[in-house]
RNA sequence: GUGGGAGUAGCUCAACUGGCAGAGCACCAGGUUGUGGCCCUGGCGGUCGCGGGUUCAAGUCCCGUCUCUCACCCCA
């Protein structure tokens, strides 16, 4: 069958078959944010396209070949938002809550949308989680962010992963080491990749990061950054490191790491997994003292992450660590004929007010059709309700695991099983 | 945006060097006129992704296109 409609490329539908796993994992996002005294945010999905055109940074490959912008009736431009981080640290500023209190710790589980061609792990709408603290440039809060985000990762049992660390410096040493850079990268220029010799003038810093061998051997002798960083970044660096080390989060020191958004400064950090190919990152995040500024406020420091939920599921989904889902029914009511129909109906519905999950049949289907599917919806009990239970008054309850039956009496029936099958 | 692989029933997949489009699972019904799962029997279900071309004849060959997929770029 060729419909004319179905979703849009790199979109997904979340059918309600696989919903327990996002609601799974949802839960426990929220259950572990709350405990670190997160609260979550919601903003629009789309935005003024310079918020993210001047936030993220106009070399950046999201600003520049990913995002959905479109025009709205009055000829302005808005752009789905491609990233959480922007979006809101102008809430944050929009809405004054600097003054109302000194710290802001907001959390969001949202969708983003980036038009890239569709891979393994990555989608044109996909899903983040991320949080945020803003307010602060205590390194103490760098690494509340990175603990919350591996604790979760932790919780859910996931093993493989590597918390990778680096300092991208500030607005005082990262414009000095950008300069070094190109000084010891220029005589090698000529045989950097094409990509490299464009980044050497845009940025720097991203040849580090190229994947291709060839360059990685060029800059394996490059002087790491560390060694640029000013006394604020360097103690700040110093610090989180220390913190970390105290709390028992491992983590892999990596002078190639400097993320592609451009309002990182300080610390920079990406979870990575080893079950996934090519899309490795499965979070990642770092210190953005300059955004909020960039974008038209005052300077107001902030450092969080964002990680994306359908690699996670992926990852989870290698690993087996969903926890089995049992969806159940306390009860399957069949009824045959009128009579039986209406009295099966109005004993679910009292049924249901008290908290019992039943179900009947809406089709006037046999016997059998109705077993099986009490049977197919992995019903506790089933109740056989025909002409005859109602003129005996009796009704027969047949637990499905054993298949072994009773009957109860008609008038203390809904109580019965309230009291019996029911939760509290 | 660039390159490789793939699109046949709801799902997983067959169909030789072009010759009537199939199986398993799932679904529905019956066997059992009022008892699920197991078993048996039958049934429903396809413009072979879409469009064009070659041919007496195309699921099969050619071109285009869309989608999926993998990789590059980059990122979650």
């Amino acid at each position: 069958m060729t419909l004319q409609f179905q979703t849009p490329r790199g979109t997904k539908d979340i059918l309600p078959g696989e919903m327990p796993k996002w609601h799974y994992l949802e839960h426990v996002l929220r259950d572990i944010f709350t405990k670190y005294n997160f609260r979550e945010i919601r903003t629009p999905v789309f935005e003024d396209t310079d918020l993210f055109a001047r936030g993220i940074g106009g070399t950046t490959d999201i600003v520049q070949k990913e995002m959905y912008t479109f025009l709205d009736k009055g000829g302005k431009s808005y752009t789905l938002r491609p990233e959480m981080t922007a979006p809101v640290v102008r809430a944050y500023l929009q809405h004054h809550l600097g003054q109302t209190k000194a710290l802001q710790k907001m959390y969001y589980i949202a969708p983003m949308f980036r038009q890239e061609r569709p891979q393994a792990g990555r989608f044109r709408q996909f899903h983040q989680y991320g949080v945020e603290i803003m307010g602060t440039q205590a390194p103490l809060a760098d690494v509340e962010i990175i603990t919350v985000g591996v604790e979760f990762l932790r919780r859910l049992g996931l093993k493989d992963i590597h918390l990778k660390l680096n300092s991208v410096g500030c607005l005082v040493c990262r414009p000095v080491y950008k300069l070094e850079l190109q000084n010891q990268l220029r005589p090698v220029l000529e045989q950097l990749c094409g990509d490299c010799r464009n980044r050497f003038h845009t940025n720097p810093l991203r040849i580090l990061d190229c994947k291709k061998e060839n360059c990685r051997a060029l800059t394996e002798e490059v002087d790491p950054i560390d060694n640029y960083l000013c006394d604020e970044c360097k103690s700040h660096f110093g610090e989180v490191k220390a913190l970390l080390t105290e709390v028992k989060i491992p983590f892999e020191p990596d002078k190639r790491l400097v993320r592609g958004l451009d309002y990182y400064t300080k610390t920079a950090f990406e979870i990575i997994t080893d079950q996934l190919g090519s899309q490795d990152a499965i979070c990642g995040g770092g210190r953005y003292d300059m955004l909020a500024k960039e974008i038209g406020g005052d300077a107001v420091p902030g450092v969080g992450f964002a990680a994306g939920l359908e690699r996670l599921i992926t990852v989870m989904d290698k690993a087996g660590l969903f926890p089995e889902t049992d969806p159940h029914l306390d009860l399957y009511l069949i009824g045959l004929g009128d009579a039986a129909r209406s009295w099966v109906y109005r004993t679910a519905m009292q049924l249901r007010r008290n908290n019992l999950i039943c179900e009947i049949d809406y089709q006037q289907r046999s016997l059998k059709a109705q077993m099986r599917e009490a049977n197919r919806l992995n019903a506790g009990f089933t109740a056989i309700v025909g002409e005859n239970e109602l003129k005996n008054g009796s009704i027969p309850l047949k637990k499905m695991e054993t298949g072994e039956q009773s009957d109860i009496p008609i008038e203390v029936f809904a109580g019965e099983i309230i009291k019996s099958v029911g939760r509290s």
